[in-house]
DNA sequence: TCACAGGGATTGTTGAACAATACTTCAATA
DNA sequence: TATTGAAGTATTGTTCAACAATCCCTGTGA
């Protein structure tokens, strides 16, 4: 322990990593993974007592895990009934998007006060998209797909807009799966996610925002007919 | 009960009359109508303990409560330190403000296709602060102030956006009692919200906006300038 | 001044208990 | 047959008590 200690507040801060968290968000956290990659089917029914079991811990436990999950919109909780798997309906799609395409939109717009990074960081999704295409991995063309929109979102800088990106993108991950899905549902806007992105690059935010507009029209139409067109067997 | 069951569908939907809500979200309700009124100083902790014997709800029944209010923002929660009542700082301001433009700006740019009565709330709003006003009710002013922008975001007919800006509001009441609010801080914005509700009924949307815009950027910097100017003893 | 070792207070988590509510089953009735 | 009603069962809502883990304060010693 030298008088200098420079080195230290050079040190990369160590941020969450020892930001200890409780039971109950680690609980969510499994949860959250097994609802947005599938395992827990929409409209499920989640058991206080067997979930405890499986996942050694109390009931008390669990409820606030159910609690942040519920918040999230991921989880609707039945007064006296218990809590459910949230199985989005075409309406919640439509409104999604309505949420998508004001925050999108303006971060878009607000490209010039961009920070450094975060055009990169669109990048980065898009060929990590071309990269899961490559070998026909479809279900990281959608984690990619995810990516892409978070890091839209990203332009504007604001942790609170980041926060709610993710949870948007999260239920809307829900959404696709409560239809038949077609593995290769996002296969087809690689090709537009990297129009927007190059856009964005050069500079000419307005132009990429149009772009995006499109993607939404045409991507909100094409979820709401695969809800309401085929009645789910 | 004869056999035309038809007019059972006629009545309007019961919804949320009984809709039995549990202990954890009035507890809720309870505090954040506390602290959005200002009687829980921001910074202050809330004793598990002592809240349960307040209030006569167990420490479990509690924690569920906070962990609502933690997604709100509205409190902080530190692992094995417990739950305060957040205290916004300049930063948080700020990006409270990059949403509102991205919503706000959104929702009156989407006037055209905005709900029926729709506009109709705003100029409620408009009047309930103009009455507040002519009786020198502060507090009234500013609770005015946030159903006027509240009603604003509901040009967007969208449930997901709604409670965004219901949070967004009450956290931004949050970060007023930090500073040494002057009462009359919103006095004087009463005029500038008549305004764009005229040019909203009116039907111009994008005049509207940029009026809004304007409104963005004076309140904010005021806001901020209240937030760093006095070290706030 | 600093380091460090108690000790007290508070949170984190559990498990059990009981009340309240929903769901199921089945008999009774029209 | 279809509907009502009355048990009985399973699950959630909430409380309580207990204990471990952690923080915070304080005093001691160097």
């Amino acid at each position: 322990m030298t008088a200098t200690g420079d080195w230290i507040d050079d040190l990369p801060d160590a941020g969450d990593d020892l930001e200890r968290s409780s039971t109950a968000e680690r609980v969510a956290d499994l949860l959250r993974g097994h609802i947005i990659n599938g395992a827990l089917a929409p409209g499920a029914r989640l058991s206080e007592e067997r979930l405890g079991r499986k996942f050694r811990v109390s009931r008390n436990t669990l409820r606030e895990a159910f609690r942040l999950l519920g918040h999230e919109r991921l989880l609707v909780h039945e007064f006296n009934r218990g809590v459910f798997v949230a199985k989005p309906g075409a309406e919640d799609v439509v409104d999604m998007f309505r949420m998508r395409r004001a925050l999108e939109l303006a971060a878009v717009r607000s490209g010039p006060q961009a920070p450094a990074e975060a055009v990169g960081t669109v990048g980065a999704a898009v060929e990590q998209g071309e990269g899961a295409r490559a070998q026909g991995d479809w279900e990281g063309i959608g984690t990619a797909n995810m990516a892409y929109h978070r890091a839209i979102g990203g332009l504007l800088g604001s942790p609170r807009v980041d926060e709610t990106m993710r949870q948007l993108l999260a239920e809307l991950r829900l959404a696709f799966h409560v239809m038949a899905a077609p593995r290769d549902f996002y296969a087809p806007y690689l090709d537009r996610n990297r129009a927007i992105y190059e856009l964005l690059a050069a500079g000419s935010f307005d132009t990429a925002a149009e772009e995006l507009a499109g993607y939404f029209d045409i991507a909100e139409n094409q979820l709401v007919r695969a809800f309401t067109a085929p009645p789910r067997a």
